[in-house]
DNA sequence: ACATCCACCTGCTCGC
DNA sequence: TGCGAGCAGGTGGATG
């Protein structure tokens, strides 16, 4: 379940689900689970059995449960990955990756991924200055962080030569922005997806930034964006968010402050959805 | 260092 | 009905 609020949707299940249970075993199905763990599925589980999960936390789209030996189980949810809380006699899903068995003998936490671009991973190499796990330092702290600095973003985003979409999709120097809230964010702030980042204004970035924060807050608020089954929390429930979308994926109906049809683009061998009248195409856009 | 492209997957929908 | 093409919310490694 993709985008930060579909993120934190799963964050907040992990916590009511997970924390301060003890791990019993742990299976891992498929050779794409587990990622940048060279010792195996074997040893994987092997460190996890007996440690506690003190909690669940969050930057950008990146998930980690810290546990009581100071390592961090590392979750990335790609495209179609799912956390699910349920019972153990519960038959599998198909795409099932992991099951987490606890010392409680309770609810199962099950790992289920279609089209395995998600996918777990250990680390103990410690954290960063910022509290993440040493192996997410090349993320950037997603807006909603005390980490993130709007200063400091300002100046990056200017030094980049690149379109505006493209920077606010790259995770080092924003994070936990994907392609449906990046056309909600740059349709709430009135800006074109190739604008130039090196030409913006500080008022534009500003409007950027507090637009991506509301409009991600907002669907936090109603637990995220589901179009179909396969994004759900923890507790199987959809989001109801994609009912509030402004832009994206509502091709030719009304723009809501104008009346203009949304029209979709082809950007980077994916959609961008904009009001054309709200969004004006720059003179010198870049993509 | 930075910008861009492409690979990595499965499954659904659409048009022929 | 069958089949191929196109599309889907992401990341990171290779290549300029």
């Amino acid at each position: 379940m993709p985008e930060l609020p579909e993120v934190e949707t799963v964050r907040i299940g992990l916590e009511r689900w997970a924390v301060g249970r003890t791990i019993a075993a742990v299976e891992t199905y498929g050779d794409r689970t587990l990622r940048r763990f060279l010792a195996g599925p074997g040893e994987f589980a092997a460190r996890l059995v007996g440690r506690r999960i003190e909690a669940a936390r969050r930057r950008g789209k990146f998930l980690w449960l810290p546990l009581d030996d100071g390592a961090h189980l590392l979750a990335h949810l790609g495209m179609s990955g799912q956390f699910r809380a349920v019972s153990p006699d519960e038959p599998d899903a198909s795409h099932l990756r992991a099951r987490f068995r606890f010392t409680d003998g309770g609810t199962e936490l099950r790992f289920i991924d279609q089209r395995t671009f998600g996918g777990l991973s250990l680390d103990d190499s410690g954290e960063t200055a910022d509290g993440a796990p040493q192996s997410l330092a090349h993320v950037a702290p997603d807006p909603f962080e005390s980490a993130f600095s709007d200063a400091r973003f300002v100046a990056a985003i200017r030094r980049r030569r690149t379109g505006l979409k493209r920077a606010i999709l790259d995770q080092t120097l924003i994070s936990g922005i994907g392609n449906i809230y990046a056309d909600e964010a740059l349709w709430r702030a009135k800006l074109h997806y190739a604008r130039a980042t090196e030409g913006l204004r500080r008022p534009e970035i500003d409007r950027l930034l507090a637009a991506a924060r509301a409009v991600m807050a907002d669907a936090i608020a109603a637990g995220g964006t589901s179009f179909d089954a396969l994004y759900v929390a923890v507790n199987g429930e959809s989001g109801w968010f994609d009912r509030s979308l402004e832009v994206y994926g509502r091709e030719g109906e009304p723009c809501s402050r104008c009346g203009t049809a949304i029209v979709r683009q082809q950007f980077t061998n994916r959609s961008s959805y904009l009001c054309p009248r709200c969004q004006p195409r720059p003179r010198r856009g870049r993509w």
